[in-house]
DNA sequence: CTACATGTTCAAGA
DNA sequence: TTCTTGAACATGTA
């Protein structure tokens, strides 16, 4: 799940559930899982309590009372779950915040591809990383700019978090047939207006995903992405999957940038 | 058993 | 340097 949207959820998730309570103990069942070695992460966060969070794209940092920087990333499937230490503990909570006030938040690493540790600050972590402004926040002459100077394909370049960070597989999709643009075009072919409607798709996209919690089967109907195949959709018939909401015509599947393409083969022309 | 998956990173070759 | 492709990571699900 975790792109810009179920990131920002968690972040709040994370600020409702998880805020000034000093940690008691943390525990970790694979330390491949951790990018700060396991004596140092322990040795500055218990007694602490977290104050504060921020996202930017995919990543979460989470503030501790006593200055340090928690970075958190979702990988593929990351998740969290706040429990009571009297409860089971959740299936692959393989790392565990305990709070001394008996309630544990746990990082839910069902693939492994998930890694939390601490950084410097924000603005190191971003720049050593080479992510971009983040989605929500970027203006339209910085992501012309970005988008501008490349030749490659446009779908392939928003997944590059140093064009614009936080959109993933199926938002690219999603953006690229709001703004009705074909996801081979190259990028030094977009023109001014195109680089606008991008810029208010990737708004609007977000914007809707992160009011619905993320949450696909409530996007409105004219999203493609109700041609996945992912859960339920309100607005399904049984060939869902097939049809571009514009009704002329089914979507189209393929392979772009190595990854799994959906779009509409009317809407979404190459010039 | 096989194929595929929402992410990132690295290697190799064009 | 830039770009593309493919593999790797580890596991779950269809």
């Amino acid at each position: 799940m975790p792109e810009l949207p179920e990131v920002e959820t968690y972040r709040r998730y994370f600020e409702a559930t998880s805020l000034h309570q000093p940690l008691d103990f943390l525990e970790v069942e694979d330390h491949k899982l951790l990018t700060t070695d396991y004596a140092t992460l322990t040795e500055t966060l218990i007694g602490q309590a977290f104050v504060g969070t921020e996202r930017v794209g995919k990543n979460l940092f989470a503030f501790t009372d006593g200055g340090a920087t928690l970075h958190l990333h979702f990988g593929m499937t990351g998740d969290l779950e706040y429990y009571h230490s009297s409860l089971t503990r959740p299936r692959h909570a393989r790392i565990v915040f305990g709070f001394r006030s008996g309630f544990c938040l746990g990082f839910i690493c069902p693939r492994k591809f998930e890694r939390i540790g601490l950084v410097e600050s924000v603005a190191s972590y971003l720049q050593k990383k080479k992510i971009a402004p983040d989605g929500l926040q970027i203006s339209l002459v910085q992501l012309t700019k970005n988008l501008q100077k490349r030749k490659a394909l446009i779908k392939p370049t928003l997944l590059d978090q140093s064009t614009v960070a936080g959109i993933g597989n199926w938002i690219a999709d999603e953006v690229l047939f709001q703004a009705k643009i074909h996801p081979e075009q190259p990028c030094n072919t977009l023109t001014d207006s195109q680089f606008l409607v991008l810029h208010q798709a990737i708004r609007h996209v977000l914007q809707t995903a992160i009011e619905h919690e993320a949450n696909y089967d409530f996007f409105p109907k004219d999203f493609i992405i109700h041609a996945r195949e992912w859960g339920e959709s309100p607005y399904s018939v049984p060939d869902r999957h097939l049809d571009c909401p514009c009704g002329k015509v089914r979507i189209a599947q393929s392979r772009v940038g190595g990854r799994a393409t959906y779009f509409c083969p009317m809407c979404q022309l190459l010039p």
